[in-house]
DNA sequence: CTACATTTGTATCGATCATTACAAATGTAG
DNA sequence: CTACATTTGTAATGATCGATACAAATGTAG
């Protein structure tokens, strides 16, 4: 008994390209045709390979949960929270200046409207995971003393995770990588910049610093 | 010679009609028998007055542009560039929380990606608008004294702009109108309260609030 | 009442949508 | 070399896409 027919294309290659036109174009907007037109493939391939359209594309979101974890396993690894935050802004920053013609955030590109239901329930699902990881973040600064005890984890995180689509959204109608990192820059002066600063009294709350001081 | 046989619908209320289905399912995820279903016509009305689907989205944008108008000009006449912003986002906090289920902004949900082009540019445009509104206002502020002179007023607007975004992907993830409050406050907080803490000297500053001083 | 202009509903257009039958091609296993 | 399992390209599926042809319906103007 033989195993086959080997098949004439990688798959991981083929999902970089679908992402392209996914990302430009949303799940909607990618047909079939042009899905396959880019991945060098015939359909029958694609439905071999990945069973459906809603299959490449679950496909596609795992690859770039793949190629982003590591940005933000580092920025959560920052030693101080402040340093969480800025670290995930100033790299969105960069990439969604950088890498390709502005197509910013697939979870948010990729489908947050449309025909159907569940595409934009799995993008918002997996938007949310990143916020979940960022308020743990949060939550452990504050056991930690890194950051202030009436500091809300779930909103502060809510607040960073707002301006980070709120950036790509900036990037999707051209704004540069300089505009972007002052962006980046003015959203982290909710942040107090150290620990000295944090319980320097008074004058900090009344100058509306982000995190109340007790 | 004759007048021709009178409409039978309310051309405002099938946009109306027409703008709940664009708002929920996005430009390429609206079909014309859905639109029609909604507006509660059959299709050769629908090209007799608007000329095709995207005719139709028009002016479903120029009516939500309508609905909005007062609470942006609201917002911009505030007196102080601090109110202009809080105002823009306490007004969409409430919007988008309380409004219709959870659909954001439609000038974003409407078409962010799309299989043409020409949808997600005009919103992109329709979106710059505002943000340009918006920098003209902390532009005036500026010169009023109001807002301290090395301010940014374009990099302000983009960021007000972006949480602004971000928060109507919150809201469409199902955020709270609690929620939503919540990221619009921590936002204010990168602008000054007053005047006197505007001009309270070194301490601001070390505790860096959104605008640079002199 | 007649002539005209426009809308209406029905029914349908070709194009494209996602998806798949099918047979030739191409590998491995025995 | 033979038998088998899988992929390949070709071609086509029914469904749905946006958009219309057409004639009946319905108004106004003279």
């Amino acid at each position: 008994m033989g195993m086959g027919r080997p098949r004439c294309f990688d798959i991981t290659e083929a999902v970089d390209r679908a992402m392209e036109v996914f990302w430009a174009k949303g799940y909607d907007g990618a047909s079939i045709a042009e899905l396959t037109r880019a991945m060098g493939i015939n359909s029958p391939s694609l439905y071999a390979a990945f069973g459906s359209k809603e299959g490449l594309f679950r496909a596609v979101l795992d690859r770039y949960s793949d190629q982003r974890v590591q940005f933000l396993e580092d920025a959560l690894n920052e030693p101080t929270a402040r340093g969480a935050a800025s670290s995930l802004l100033a790299t969105a920053a960069r990439l969604y200046a950088e890498e390709n013609d502005n197509r910013g955030c697939l979870l948010v590109q990729g489908g947050l409207t449309c025909g159907c239901t569940s595409i934009p329930e799995e993008l918002a699902k997996r938007r949310e995971k990143v916020e979940i990881a960022l308020r743990d973040r949060f939550a452990k600064a504050i056991e930690e003393g890194d950051l202030n005890g009436h500091a809300n984890p779930a909103s502060l995180a809510r607040y960073v995770i707002s301006v980070l689509t709120g950036m790509g959204i900036q990037a999707t109608g051209g704004a540069s990588r300089a505009e972007l990192d002052e962006i980046a820059e003015i959203a982290m002066q909710v942040f107090p910049e150290s620990k000295e600063d944090q319980f320097s009294g008074a004058m900090i709350a009344k100058n509306s610093a982000a995190i109340p001081k007790p």
